[in-house]
RNA sequence: GCCCUGGUAGCUCAGUUGGAUAGAGCGUCCGCCUCCUAAGCGGAAGGCCACAGGUUCGAAUCCUGUUCAGGGCGCCA
């Protein structure tokens, strides 16, 4: 409908600098923009003050110009100049009700179109480390990026969901040897727990399982440990020595076997856990991967020959300041260690060369820092640093009421994704997630989001289109008729205001879909789908469905029908059910 | 010190390619079920859009400065 009154309005400008002998001035765009008061029509246009200027004319003369130069169309009943030179259109009945059969022939597909032109895009969120249950942070991102993926499908994008699996590096160490110190506990080797060491109960079990199957077989003579200064000040290279005594010791076949039951175990659950949260995934991408085919390698190696890199304190830089980084930042440590930053470069690098015109990575804000260094890396080696967006969603903080519930992973005192999805259900879960804007600090209060009252926008929303289901239930049971084809030749019977409202705000779906999946603001579906709710709840209260009188009896349910449709399609983005009964 | 975010009703927040009288929920107050689910609807009260300048037909929105709050600035991940 905005294309069609822009071709109107265009038209119409054309003709007038014609008639004038004037050309087409430079560098404006005819804007045309829903009204937010009913009383100014439908849609608007501000042309005529945009062009006042140049044209040296008045905004409401030249309006008045433009509007008598209108090409008559069948969707538009009226055009009226008002304020300081808009021109507002009045639509038609017609346009209005040619909604209602698009929305019911198009059913799921409603709001979809081929914006994204089939493009490859690769999105990549959550992607924690595997050394421990996601918690309420991980949850935010899950649900972010997962509604996003579903948007940016939805608007005609090939998307594929990545987790980037840090299988790698020297947080697993610790982790295993956290799970190895358990199990010397569990063996009756008594040693001191490093408070940088995972905490968490579920250490203990993965401890308790390798005892069950391996018994004794870790167990190393005690003085073999006396290498270890647990009065050590510096817990970091305490951790260190850790690890090294534990490499050695238990040689490579047992240390693999402690560190993967660890990966393995924590990694089953996160995906079980995202699983259960409908969030799934096209790929679980390995870092180890990386190292094992020479990728990292071969980027570092890259970046050498083109003197990308340099050597300093034993250790090797790489030169990021030259691309917009503040500094220039380490990829090899002096002890030959790659970094995590080594392996990112690899990854991103990886990302590109799989085919993917764009790549959109969605981190806590903690790692806002890193945009800089990584896009740097991509400069470097080529790649279009334009073609990565890193979104940044900011913590979660939970709320019980008015307490805050602490967070610390290390320590192992937090909530987990799992703990909060069974306390509120993942409906409710799902929705608060994406109800702020990502870059929000989001204070998820578990009270509300468990209330089953009209505090609850979830519920709201729902409970909407339970009440359809429920008006469509009692028409069967009352033998009233519905055809379709019928139905839709009376829909000019539709002429009260709650109808009028209900079809302006079910004809704005598709372009608040197309602008929520550009600007990657799923949140816009969460406050629609508040407005359409209120729209039918305001509707049901006022009006009844199943009359007597059969034309316009129809009519509604049509109405009604596309309604639930859009309520439907908006929550499947969102990844919230829309139940039958509640 | 530098860099991100943010400051809109009592509370939680929508609202940026500048548009007409700044919105919603909660909370408060007042109404509505012999009728398709009251997990609902209607109405009222509630505002210097942090502050000060600037840009223009027009600013919550853009620019500059100030201020307050949260976060980030490691050979950690």
């Amino acid at each position: 409908m905005k294309q069609h009154l822009r071709k109107l309005i265009t038209d119409s400008i054309n003709e007038l600098l014609q008639q004038k002998g004037l050309p087409l001035p430079q560098g404006y765009t005819v804007q045309i923009e829903r009204t937010r008061d009913a009383s100014h029509g439908d849609f608007f246009s501000n042309a005529a003050m945009i062009l006042a200027k140049q044209l040296g004319q008045k905004p409401r003369e030249l309006a008045a110009e433009i509007v008598d130069r209108l090409a008559v169309s069948e969707f538009v009943d009226n055009c009226e100049i008002a304020g300081p030179g808009f021109i507002n259109f009045f639509l038609s009945q017609k346009a209005h009700l040619q909604l209602i059969p698009d929305i019911i022939n198009a059913g799921d597909s409603f709001g979809q179109c081929d914006h994204g032109k089939g493009e490859a895009i690769l999105i990549e969120y959550v992607s924690a480390n595997p050394t421990g249950p996601l918690h309420i942070g991980h949850g935010r991102g899950a649900a972010y990026g997962a509604s996003l993926a579903n948007l940016l499908n939805t608007v005609g994008y090939d998307t594929k969901q990545e987790y980037y699996v840090n299988d790698a590096g020297r947080q697993m160490d610790i982790l295993a040897i956290s799970v190895w110190l358990r199990y010397l506990d569990l063996c009756g080797q008594q040693l001191p727990f490093p408070e940088k060491a995972y905490q968490g109960d579920y250490v203990r079990e993965i401890a308790a399982q390798i005892h069950q199957q391996h018994h004794d077989d870790f167990v190393i003579p005690l003085h073999e440990l006396s290498g270890v200064d647990w009065q050590q000040h510096d817990v970091e290279v305490q951790l260190d020595k850790l690890i090294a005594i534990a490499k050695q010791q238990l040689g490579d076949a047992g240390f693999r076997t402690i560190f993967n039951a660890g990966l393995n175990r924590i990694l089953s659950d996160i995906r079980e856990d995202l699983q259960e949260f409908g969030v799934i995934y096209d790929n679980w991408f390995s870092e180890q991967s990386l190292t094992e085919d020479n990728f990292v390698n071969n980027c570092i190696k890259r970046l050498q020959d083109s003197g990308h890199v340099y050597e300093k304190d034993k250790a090797l830089w790489f030169r990021s300041s030259e691309y917009g980084d503040e500094k220039d930042r380490v990829v090899v440590r002096d002890n030959g260690q790659k970094t995590y930053f080594a392996s990112d470069i690899a990854y991103h690098v990886n990302k590109f060369k799989r085919g993917f015109s764009k790549t959109i990575d969605i981190w806590g804000a903690d790692h806002h820092g890193y945009i800089a260094r990584v896009k740097a890396a991509l400069i470097a080696l080529g790649e279009n640093p334009d073609a990565l967006d890193v979104l940044l969603v900011q913590f979660a903080n939970l709320y019980r009421g008015k307490e805050k519930l602490p967070m610390s992973t290390r320590s192992g005192e937090f909530v987990t994704l799992r703990e909060l999805r069974q306390e509120v259900g993942n409906d409710a879960a799902r929705f608060f997630y994406v109800t702020r804007k990502s870059e929000q600090h989001l204070d998820f209060d578990l009270e509300l989001a468990k209330s089953q009252s009209n505090d609850n926008p979830v519920y709201y929303i729902q409970y909407a289109h339970a009440r359809i289901c429920s008006v469509l239930k009692q028409m069967q049971q009352r033998h009233y008729r519905y055809e379709q084809e019928q139905a839709l030749q009376y829909l000019n019977l539709l002429t009260e205001t709650h109808e009028k409202a209900l079809l302006a705000t079910l004809s704005r779906y598709p372009e608040m879909i197309l602008k929520a999946a550009e600007d990657y603001e799923p949140h816009l579906i969460c406050f629609y789908l508040r407005d359409l709710a209120n729209d039918f709840h305001s509707y049901y209260n006022t009006h009844h469905f199943l009359i007597e009188e059969s034309r316009l009896r129809q009519a509604r349910i049509s109405l009604i029908l596309a309604c639930k449709q859009v309520i439907c399609n908006g929550l499947r983005i969102l990844g919230v059910s829309a139940p039958e009964e509640m």
